[in-house]
DNA sequence: GCAGAGCGGAACGATCCGTTCCAGTGCTAG
DNA sequence: CTAGCACTGGAACGGATCGTTCCGCTCTGC
């Protein structure tokens, strides 16, 4: 999905120009745990330098999470790394965001193929923005678009990204139990909502955002009634965010 | 409710210490029209002067609407004045940031007490979201709040429009219309998540936001089905932004 | 035992922003 | 008619923040 994802890490000559580093780094779950991927685990400098690839990567989306805006310094200490081990592996903070929202991309990507896979067509949808909502891909993507240029292949992720989305809800509408006036375009919206949802614990932050997301998927679920008032989101006013690149 | 709002202006002697100017502003709606509240209309620069109170608490309110970190000189210049004529009404930043999130408050509970005013019970719940939704009230409350240090009356509104707010879900209740593991607190997250929804274009966002709130609306109707996951947020969770200042 | 990969963190330079200051403008009192 | 001053626009200041660079140290790998 995300195309070869270049060498192992940051070469030592020539300039570092896009997505260096992490180690096909499987996307920090809510789940902190993740008995770590069975890596080489040689020990010494080399093997903190790789340990540290995907430490950085997991401080970076926790802090990013809670302040898109925060300091590079402030993902270092979250890391417990100096600042030149960050800078050694991201020729630059736009290139650290960019990967972080890269991969929130491919794991939003992720969740709709593995979502799809359910036979009835109303859980498919609903099951998919569950997994969207826990897997906290949103907030990450959402409010880091805009600060960074993106690349062409993120376009194009975002592109196929809302073609996966878009199934689920024709599916969900096959099957009579989504209500008629609500369309694909909703859901950026809908998600946007879920991610807004924060408490300081993360951990309750996370059970909320399931809570008010089940409030929603009844709303869904409610095929007779008044309308939806206005008329639904178009593309155009979803997508300013990935503007410049296209 | 905003006790005795200081005189008309800031005096020429001696310091401006709290709320200053501000003759009875009506808070700016969504509405942006509003033929005047036949201001005396004296001409010349003190007109202007009693001109520029209300337009730059409008101009204020729009631009931290937009940007809750928007710097003093971006709302001189929505304001079409310059910067000095924004101090010489607030000491500070932090003074009309406290003056915008309190007026925002005392909006809230005028919303409230309009809506329960209503007959009946499920009616009044709705309709007060729908008004604090349409007046925009929440985010810019929410968004400020933690910028600047509360006073004690702000504490206290906050105190009362939860009180009000909860005898709305008290009632909804009693309609027998409303879920029953909905509970009032649920209502600060459900209105932050309407807020969340946001397009570039201001008056279509209203619009939107309509249409989520209406969504969760028939989510909150929905009497049969599994209970909400997780337990519903207490207020310890949800009132750390106005921690400082009891 | 040595070359250098890798690291921590201080230092630098640029930017941004809240606030102050001052000179100009045009009412308004006398 | 004019002097005084309330009020204003906007330049300038000083502090804070932050991305990035740089330097000296450690410890590995040969």
């Amino acid at each position: 999905m995300v195309k070869s994802k270049a060498t192992k890490r940051a070469r030592p000559d020539g300039p570092v120009l896009t997505r260096p580093a992490a180690p096909t780094v499987t996307l920090a779950l809510p789940d902190p745990a993740g008995p770590a991927v069975t890596e080489p685990a040689r020990a010494g400098r080399r093997a903190q330098a790789a340990r540290n690839d995907r430490t950085i990567l997991e401080a970076a989306r926790t802090v990013f999470l809670e302040d898109p805006k925060a300091p590079v310094s402030a993902v270092a200490k979250a890391a417990g790394v100096g600042i030149s081990a960050l800078y050694r592996r991201w020729p630059a903070k736009e290139d650290l965001l960019r990967q972080l929202c890269s991969d929130g991309l491919d794991r939003f990507i992720a969740e709709a193929e593995t979502a799809a896979l359910a036979a009835d067509d109303w859980v498919a949808l609903t099951d998919f923005l569950r997994r969207v909502v826990a897997a906290d891909v949103h907030s990450l993507t959402v409010h880091l678009a805009g600060t960074f240029a993106p690349t062409p292949e993120m376009s194009q992720a975002a592109i196929h990204a809302n073609e996966l989305a878009t199934a689920l809800v024709r599916r969900a509408h096959k099957s009579g139990r989504l209500r008629r006036d609500f369309v694909a375009e909703d859901l950026t919206l809908l998600l946007e909502g879920c991610a807004a949802v924060r408490v300081p614990d993360p951990r309750r932050t996370a059970v909320l955002r399931q809570r008010y997301l089940e409030l929603q998927l009844d709303g869904l679920a409610t095929v007779n009634g008044p309308e939806l008032p206005g008329p639904p989101p178009s593309g155009s006013e979803l997508n300013w965010r990935w503007a410049s690149a296209g």
